[in-house]
DNA sequence: CTGAAAGCGCTTACAG
DNA sequence: CTGAAAGCGCTTACAG
């Protein structure tokens, strides 16, 4: 029923090697050719079918995307910088949600890598030892996740947590709190680290919480862990804990960027919206998406058993209206 | 370099076509057989090739889903309902984010269609015209969106609509702003369709702003003319306007619950975060998205020139604290 | 229950 | 510059 190759071959009366050729690799044919084919193809609506191009060459120019949760603020604005880099390119996206299942990463990556040219796996969560089986499975690139030995997009907590306890040790804080994100996450023993150095290198008492998933309703269990220690400002590992935090805060009467200050992380697009607006540490989300672009890219043309590329990104503080003095005591 | 079918009929001395039966339709195979094939195949680690199997079966096992915008909130809860609901089936779900931009959604899903078995289109923006070019190409059903003769999942605007004016009402209000979504906006026709009916039958003003794009920007532009109006309560597009709003009129002094009520629309898990928590009316986005799934499944499994169905969901309004008695006069 | 053969719709060396 | 042929890795009537 569709039109294929072999009837735009037999309307114009050429073989289907030069009508091939005319469509997909035009410089190899007679200018006169190429154009009485592309009208052919035009008026008899041949869509070239993908999947018997993908057969015979051995590329998709598909990217797959494995992303833990679309749902989760964070991901949107890289899921479309990594669709708008790829289309730029020629090349399709396909985004798979394993809704933070780590155990589905891999598999999912399994299932989809026959019909990809090249993977980009964004703040995976599984073991960094299910993530080396996948290492030499397709060019792969991993997005906010160190993998050893495989390329990696890499945002530096260090700075921006620094300034963020800076920050708040300007405004007077001496005892804050820490709201940790889901055991086992990476990020989180980054973003971990990051802090207890600053407070140590800055003089500040620091206390833990959690673990905590990275939602709204984690938040609001925190937030009656704050509101009965002691400490007058709280770093969350994420956005959507930081807003869950100060809802249920509110709720208790605190008012928050006043007797309490709050910090998140992402600079998601809802934090300028909170009320109030919340103190974020901003991380390149679709810096970091377009680089894995260019990345898996070069690799897929380029492939060479030289080190895979490793790109450092920086984070820093955005300062709203969540955070002030420290309230007198 | 990858293990084919054939390698692994070398391995058993069988041949490739009795191996793709035991593995793809084992019952078409002695019990004793089937075991051999798939012990050699998991000890040679065989993946079967997709490309290859679509190629020559005719199909993909995968649904393409188009939504405008995945940052918009709207969209993920959607997205997963589909995912998982085709997942169940033995289905895969590649997802699309056309950046509100409606004339890609067209050309997306050509690109697509050979790529899978059926499509689903959430919200789409283009026009009815448009989107009837898609109607004859695939299995293919409009979610949210009314296209003549296609399978439709719609939700019916019209009950929530009325109880959120009737919710007004009953708090003393007499004069409200509907603020507008997109012009040509299919859901914003049906929405201000049934809010004019809904003041008209209940007695109440209506003024009218707009149109606005569904983003919290938008509804931050819309405070000020809000503001300079003398309506005591609004309903907006959606729950990103309604959220913009909100914020805006707080810099500028307004208590919103208390000297002006907003009601959203979508229900959207922010709703229940933001400050004052937002009055929503409620889309059930999930139930419409494996409707869908369902739907498309059926058409692809039995093709047929019946009419394609059509399946109407219902709206309600989920009361928050955006909404209060209206303001003594 | 199993195998040989044709075919899915393209691409791409290889000749000419 | 163009064509005939082989091949990509499967599936699936058709025989036996």
């Amino acid at each position: 029923m569709p039109v294929t190759l072999a009837d735009v071959a037999q309307a114009t009366g050429l073989s289907a090697s030069t009508v091939s050729r005319a469509l997909s690799d035009p410089d190899k044919v007679n200018p006169h050719t190429r154009d009485r084919v592309r009208r052919a193809a035009r008026e008899l609506g041949y869509v070239p079918n993908q999947t018997a191009r993908s057969l015979s060459s051995g590329h998709h120019d598909i990217i797959g995307l494995i992303v833990p949760d679309i749902a989760n603020p964070f991901f949107p604005p890289i899921i479309k910088a990594i669709q708008a880099r790829a289309g730029l390119k020629g090349k399709t996206v396909i985004i798979t949600d394993v809704d933070e299942h780590p155990g589905d990463e891999v598999q999912r990556a399994q299932v989809i890598r026959k019909r990809v040219d090249g993977l980009i796996m964004v703040s995976p969560r599984a073991s960094e030892e299910r993530l080396h089986e996948l290492a030499h499975l397709n060019p792969i690139v991993f997005v906010n996740r160190q993998v050893a030995g495989a390329a990696n997009v890499l945002v530096d907590n260090a700075d921006g947590m620094a300034e963020a306890v800076e920050h708040l040790t300007a405004l007077g804080h001496r005892k804050l709190a820490y709201l940790n994100g889901p055991r086992r996450s990476w990020s989180n023993t980054q973003r971990r680290e990051a802090i207890v150095a600053a407070c140590a290198a800055q003089g500040v008492e620091l206390v833990e919480y959690g673990p905590f998933e990275p939602q709204i309703q984690a938040g609001v269990r925190a937030a009656d862990l704050v509101y009965a220690s002691e400490v007058t400002a709280v770093i969350a590992y994420d956005d959507l804990i930081a807003l869950g935090l100060m809802t249920r805060l509110a709720e208790r009467g605190v008012r928050v960027g006043h007797d309490l200050s709050v910090i998140g992380i992402d600079d998601s697009p809802m934090s300028g919206m909170a009320y109030p607006t919340l103190t974020s540490i901003h991380v390149p989300g679709a810096e970091a998406g377009m680089t894995a672009v260019d990345l898996v890219l070069g690799m897929i043309e380029n492939p060479s058993d030289e080190e895979p590329p490793v790109v450092q990104l920086e984070t820093r503080l955005v300062v709203r209206g969540s955070t002030a003095l420290a309230p007198a005591t």
